[in-house]
DNA sequence: GTCTATATCCAGATAGAC
DNA sequence: GTCTATCTGGATATAGAC
């Protein structure tokens, strides 16, 4: 819980600025002004207007990492315990995805650092990568192996587990993406995100009407 | 086949570099440059840089317009002839996904302009409006209608229409926006495009493996 | 660590000759 | 329609006082 210095305030000023108008449409003197001191003031800080771009990544990379740990521990929590497989439902999947959702999109670190990702994704090979990493493959490569238990469980049909995985997750990714254009229409995202988890699960569960209701 | 003029030239030139770099990135004298003249040419053909900018925008619609046009003649032939329906098979919904996807990637105008959208769509509520339309609605609803006339010819699983069409769709514009930032995984999207439309087929056709081979 | 003043540079755009 | 020369503004960054 250590105070907010001013070298973080810039870090998080810019990150907003960057994320909204692009790099190169954002000058240091706004950055200043958001954080309420001069524009020269700033080079005591940072020694450039790309040393503050590289810090953000720098510092989102760190709350990544700390993040995909959590992720892994989660999954492996829910591996050992093969028995809470049967017991998922689509009410539960469901709220699971929309509070996940709810957090990329509000949380102001997060959203905006992904807003700043999509408009800077063509800037260099490395980031253009990092891009499909953190945004698709990461998602799509956890599901993989919740499928796969899944399966193993017989809670889910057999299949490509690849594909199974990229058309559940896919269609939260492209939601996600539509918020972040157009936040009017997230309520209307939800909605369609809770009946695709419906429709995924009554495609692909072995036997979803009788889940909670069985004896 | 009218001649290439030079106010074509830099429209072009404009498009190639906004979409590697964004509009502010670029210079006039970079335009002129790739264009073979020097900057102060470029004002006797637009008047200023932002109009180049609406210019590739408005050029861009003029052609997008078109392509509608077609799909929807497309469409209307598919739903005038319902025989043609019971005889999709997978094959050819790969290979039709796969020129189209193909095309998307290598004309230099739709690409490059799909590119230039997706790093400029916060700029403006209707630039992000025009990409959700254009980029994810459009190819929805095709879908959807497409898997309306293909539930009431009973060749797909009944259910809701809506979903299956995101879960169809989606997985595809992914492996789009993956070429679009690494056009190196290309042959591995195609793939990928391959296994999930078998996927798909397999939970949602009705009577997919006799398909082609039923007398 | 913040400020004012300033150096330096380069962008978009215009004027006017050819 | 292209050029050279130029205007003007705004950007990054530095120097040095407080």
């Amino acid at each position: 819980m250590k105070q907010e210095t001013t070298k973080d305030r810039i870090l998080l000023s810019a990150l907003d600025l960057f994320s909204q108008y692009g790099y190169e449409a954002v000058s240091v003197e706004q950055i200043a002004t958001a954080v309420g001191i001069k524009a020269p003031s700033l080079y005591k800080h940072y020694k450039s207007k790309q040393d503050i771009f590289n810090a953000i990544f720098a510092e989102m990379q760190r709350r990544y990492d700390e993040q995909t740990e959590k992720m892994d521990l989660h999954l492996a929590d829910a591996a050992a315990d093969k028995n809470r497989f049967s017991k998922i439902t689509c009410d539960t999947l469901v709220k699971e995805v929309q509070d996940l959702i709810g957090y990329s999109l509000h949380d102001e670190c997060v959203s905006r650092f992904r807003r700043l990702m999509t408009i800077e994704q063509f800037r260099s090979p490395e980031i253009s990568a990092l891009y499909t990493q953190r945004y698709v493959d990461r998602l799509v490569q956890y599901h993989e192996r919740l499928f796969a238990g899944l399966i193993h469980a017989d809670v889910m049909k057999n299949g490509d587990i690849h594909s199974m995985a990229l058309q559940y997750v896919c269609p939260i990714l492209i939601s996600l993406s539509v918020c972040d254009r157009q936040p009017e229409l997230e309520a209307q995202a939800m909605s369609q995100i809770d009946a695709h988890i419906r429709q995924f699960m009554s495609a692909y569960h072995t036997d979803l009407g009788r889940a909670g209701k069985a004896t």
